[in-house]
DNA sequence: CGTCTATTTGAATGTACTCAAAAGCGGTGG
DNA sequence: CCACCGCTTTTGAGTACATTCAAATAGACG
């Protein structure tokens, strides 16, 4: 049932039985048709989300209306502004479905009672926003001093499964370039001249 | 005396005034000349510190052995590489003072202490990592959307004082481009042609 | 099979980079 | 006080990487 998000949870800290009872207890699952904005600019965001099933990606609008992708998440994956949710403020992101998909949704006030209940999660939602910061980093750094072409072999190696699921000007949103740039560095290395 | 960093942390929490002792008691002043490696790769970052006078800067070495600058911190901020700190592993980061500097540090084991005798210093450390987290996402955006020399007139927008205070090619290596463009793009602003 | 959407291709353009050299600036020693 | 040295910034020429725009092709779905 809810076995993989205990999977998850579980790399981080150890739970008893009863403590996995009350956990699933305190999330929905939840299912989505593909293309559903869960989240979108202004709005408050209500849950982190853990994908039992399907593909997420969370952009920002740029100040010309462009859409930058900021994550793309798929099975095993959270996915949440957790600004937005944290401080209840408006969030400056959007997220949306990319296939059908099932997510647990855990709302505010469930994962205050998980935290007050079994305060050792505090542990699992710490690690999640170190990742997410090491990660962005990263990003950061390889946008800044690396080739286009470069991202995007390192985005294939870290996300195998994503170039098939997703259009590929999505793809180039998440890089920085143009979707026909895209297009030409496909080309170049199909023909291995790089 | 530590009348700042006071005010910094009760932006997020009320402190009674032996809260504020106690907190205090934890922290270590210590001063470092300009140029001092505070942090660098494959160490564990043993501190979070608070600027209270001088100017820091945190990078990362690409591949090429390039220098990215992922952030400046002056007066009021606080540094640390949190990833490396809260796992105690090695960092990839490095962190050094551009300006002679004084820095109140936090070791690991003084944060615990902190942790348990005042949770609600949770909520700050929350804090300060998500703001971190928002910061980066938005000068990803930045950097993939926007061209460099709105990335520079963004940069002196939220850093006014940083461009007096360090030299020109740490912008450079913090916008993201060649020495010599930042150049050229001040040339440009200067003749108002943008 | 036709329509709509996504991808590819190519030409012209622009933005930012590299390399090399010159100029500016701050400190130090004669 | 001036001359020199090292470090930083500026300038310019040539180049590479990525973009825009327009058009052609390919794929997906009813």
């Amino acid at each position: 049932m809810s076995e993989n998000i205990i999977g998850n949870v579980t790399r981080f800290i150890n739970l008893e039985p009863k403590e996995e009872q009350f956990f699933t207890g305190l999330l929905t699952l939840q299912t989505f048709p593909k293309k559903t904005i869960l989240l979108r600019e202004g709005e408050i965001c209500q849950f982190e989300g853990y994908i039992q099933k399907g593909c997420v990606r969370v952009y920002y609008l740029d100040d010309n209306g462009f859409e930058v992708t900021i994550l793309f998440a798929i099975e095993d994956w959270w996915i949440s502004d957790i600004a937005s949710f944290q401080d209840q403020k408006p969030s400056n992101l959007y997220i949306e479905t990319l296939e059908d998909s099932e997510i647990y949704m855990l709302n505010p006030a469930a994962k205050e009672k998980l935290l007050s209940e079994i305060p050792k999660f505090e542990r699992v939602f710490r690690m999640l926003v170190q990742r997410n910061l090491s990660t962005l980093q990263h990003r950061l750094v390889n946008t800044i001093s690396k080739s286009a072409s470069d991202r995007y072999l390192e985005f294939i190696k870290v996300y195998p499964s994503i170039p098939q699921r997703v259009a590929q000007y999505y793809i180039a949103s998440y890089l920085g370039v143009s979707k026909e740039f895209v297009s030409t560095i496909r080309k170049r290395l199909a023909s291995k001249q790089k």
